[in-house]
DNA sequence: AAGCGAGATCTTGCATACAAAGATACGCCG
DNA sequence: CGGCGTATCTTTGTATGCAAGATCTCGCTT
């Protein structure tokens, strides 16, 4: 056993090949690499002052975890994900999303149930003010909550391992204030099936709440590209 | 260079640190390689006639997938993972599979449909003459198929991915013809709402067709435990 | 005798070197 | 002038070497 000393901040602490992983994975989730974007090993190694040895481990793991595509000895390149393939993502989130609300409303403690209705109601804040950044963080948040209330960490892992890997797609944000609104307003209808103790209907509306932000993500990407 | 890779059983072609991982995974999913068993790699490196470079880069996406435990200059077990855990991963599998079926009984084609009834009837004979490792691969090819009908590719990789995980840790068999019987019953009740097209009622008896199989699997283990 | 600590030893983590498979470019032939 | 084969060159895949951290051993101290 150490003595406490936490990992106190990003820098040059733990294992140089984890370091790589999580940079390049904030770097696609983030945008910052584009799909389809090539990554050469020297290149990535000279950048982050290493060699080769720990970037090929690091893109190893992002290839399980689906971010990059191998092609052997043909090189790495950050997924490109066809449409057809993040309509699907979205629909498997918004399928986990409804069991985790389930079992949630199942399982909850008091304290739980409570802390998800302090988020809810701050977030009535936020959308008054059109506040779409603390929005976005709000969301995680409650999201979050309801994968944690499912008592079932297994699950939890896996409902946000789906979403984070989603995210990397979904660089297009959705910024109309009247989405905000209706987002909260579905929050709030599942926020009362929780109440009633009605996990079938909480995660009925779940489902339709998740795929309802898929489809205006949609609408919205297919308008952008016409003009 | 000339120094004979022996190609044993496999075929040699393809990258080494990708045979490597397809092995050590079938040796962790197959129970040759028990939960807690330390990996290290120079002795894997000799066995597979390689140097320790294919067997690191395997085994870090080995990590990613969860079947193996890294420890930062500690080292590399197989996932040692609680009875609790364990208990979460067949909660999910079993979600995750009601979710399937909700979905395939809406999208399936006929096609898909006359398959799945063809797999179900023959599965009658194996029940009858109790062949337990002929039913284990068609409960396999069931659900697989269950899991192609939902069109949803990105679901059925996920699914099957946490169904492999938890095979690693299912090397317990449960053999027992009653449970046979009941197993093929329960399929026979699911095949009815696919065919009436009640996904919902398809995905409550798929849900608790699998928590049956993991409760009776509980007990078999808890009994022998006592032994 | 038990606990502790310094050194030996072993294993991991990273760097570098080398080999082999694609990619590319250029010249030859049709 | 264009297609194709070959040589080269780039990049990946693997091996090996070296350094740092962790475990273990064994002697020393209390």
């Amino acid at each position: 056993m150490t003595n406490g000393l936490e990992d106190e901040d990003e820098g040059d602490r733990g294992l140089l090949s984890d370091r790589i992983r999580n940079a390049l994975t904030d770097e696609i989730t983030g945008g910052a690499l584009p799909a389809g974007a090539a990554l050469d090993e020297q290149q990535l190694a000279d950048r982050f002052g290493a060699s080769r040895t720990p970037v090929r481990e690091a893109l190893r793991q992002l290839a399980v975890s689906g971010l990059v595509e191998m092609r052997a000895r043909r090189g790495v390149v950050v997924a490109r994900i066809t449409p057809e393939r993040i309509m699907e993502m979205f629909e498997t989130v918004a399928e986990i999303e409804a069991m985790c609300v389930r079992l949630a409303t199942y399982r909850m403690t008091p304290l739980e149930r409570s802390h998800l209705i302090e988020l809810h109601e701050a977030s009535e804040a936020l959308v008054s003010r059109g506040d779409f950044d603390a929005y976005d963080a709000f969301n995680r948040d409650f999201h979050d909550a309801i994968y944690h209330a499912t008592h079932n960490g297994f699950l939890a892992e896996q409902a946000i391992a789906v979403r984070t890997r989603l995210n990397g797609f979904r660089r297009t944000q959705l910024r109309q204030s009247e989405r905000l609104r209706r987002s909260r307003d579905e929050h709030e209808a599942i926020m009362q099936a929780i109440a009633e103790g009605d996990g079938e209907m909480a995660s009925r509306r779940m489902r339709a709440h998740m795929l309802n932000a898929a489809t205006a993500l949609r609408r919205f990407i297919e308008t952008s590209k016409l003009a």
